[in-house]
DNA sequence: ACAGTTGATGACACCGTGTGTCATCACTCA
DNA sequence: TGAGTGATGACACACGGTGTCATCAACTGT
């Protein structure tokens, strides 16, 4: 392997996960992976930020794919709709660029490293700011898209997630597994809520659109 | 100030605070913090894991403060209502315990940090997590229990933030207020889908609980 | 074919984080 | 007064991450 082999950034990632699975991600150096790949540890970080980043390639576009997704769904649509919408259509895009069987290995990493599991996070704030720059450019309120954004990222993260678990399953029905949870469990909440009988109203101002407090307080 | 001057924690806790917001984050060494709290940089390293950890200090104890808060709700409450029940009551002794003034540097310092923003989101996951484990022990299934712990953990993390922000209001207020957010957020994402008038249902069954997909389908 | 240019790489030095190890100091208790 | 205990300092070290410059291959134009 000489030294202007191209692929460079392909032997890195593959060198890393291999490594990261034999080893641990605690006992490989960043000199391991590039030494691995033919490379200097100079040239690793010249390919990315950091020792972590390595393991999140596809990462980078995401948040954008997901601001034009939100921001092409129907003007009309209300903003959670607009984005599970979105997504909806994002995760056909996933399910076909990513790689199933190096998804799976990722994950089988990130599950043992508390620093990656960190960083994995930080991927998913990015999703989460893609989403909330969206909606207010819908004209959705500050707070609620902070709210729906943030919604908007667990749920993609969720649906991913068992899409990488099951082999089988495309990505839509995980998405829509974790949506039909959500919407049963506001609907069990606010049922629970509404069949209060004898609710004593917390503190605050709560009772606005005729909800009463989330449960039957204890005394 | 004298080798064993009592307080040590306390003050490497302080002197971090104001370097950060002095010079900013990355400007600021541990040997700075240590030397302005009177001790060495191996002595910062016995009192908090990281550069990080220093900001965080309240943040230790919360995941088990939201556990038992979640496990002492109703029994018969639905997961979701129980979750935002037992932030409630946590919220009063956050607003109780956390110095105001406090928060609101670390906030500053925080927000100016992608470092610190990516620790941040840890213990928010941590909280996650204790809700997560909590719930599985009430009975709730695995996939509702992550999601509705990640929502609550959103949920929780939107409230102190207002919290931190309004001098005046209480934590309660902003509890209930993100809790209303969310509450219209999914009453108008599921009013969007029920009107759907022909709607074409995506690829994958859904249809189940006899909700129609996030919005009319586009072309 | 040849020289200049460009871009990727290696070599080296450097700072800061985080940790292991041992000596040292103050305080406590018998 | 002397042993023990716990917090601290001193030192060394591995590793992550960065700046800088030299080097080498490939491309470009003449």
């Amino acid at each position: 392997m000489a030294r202007w082999d191209p692929g460079a950034q392909e032997r890195l990632t593959e060198a890393a996960l291999d490594l990261y699975l034999e080893r641990g991600y605690d006992n490989v150096t960043v000199a391991d992976i590039a030494e691995r790949a033919g490379l200097t540890r100079r040239s690793y970080f010249r390919y990315f930020a950091d020792k972590r980043e390595v393991l999140f390639p596809s990462a980078e576009r995401l948040p954008e794919i997901v601001r034009e997704a939100v921001l092409a769904a129907d003007p009309a649509a209300a903003p959670l709709a607009a984005v599970l919408d979105a997504l909806h259509q994002v995760g056909a895009q996933v399910a076909e660029h990513v790689d199933h069987a190096n998804a799976a290995r990722r994950r089988a990493v990130i599950d043992t490293s508390a620093e990656l599991q960190e960083r994995e996070r930080s991927k998913s704030a990015a999703v989460a700011a893609a989403i909330d720059e969206a909606l207010r450019q819908r004209g959705t309120g500050p707070g609620t898209a902070a709210l729906v954004a943030q919604v908007g990222s667990v749920v993609l993260g969720l649906a991913f997630r068992r899409w990488v678990k099951s082999d089988a399953a495309g990505f839509s029905a995980g998405l829509y597994a974790v949506v039909d949870d959500l919407r049963a469990s506001l609907d069990d909440a606010g049922t629970t809520a509404h069949l209060d009988p004898a609710g004593t109203p917390p503190p605050e101002g709560l009772q606005r659109r005729g909800c009463a407090p989330f449960s039957p307080p204890r005394e």
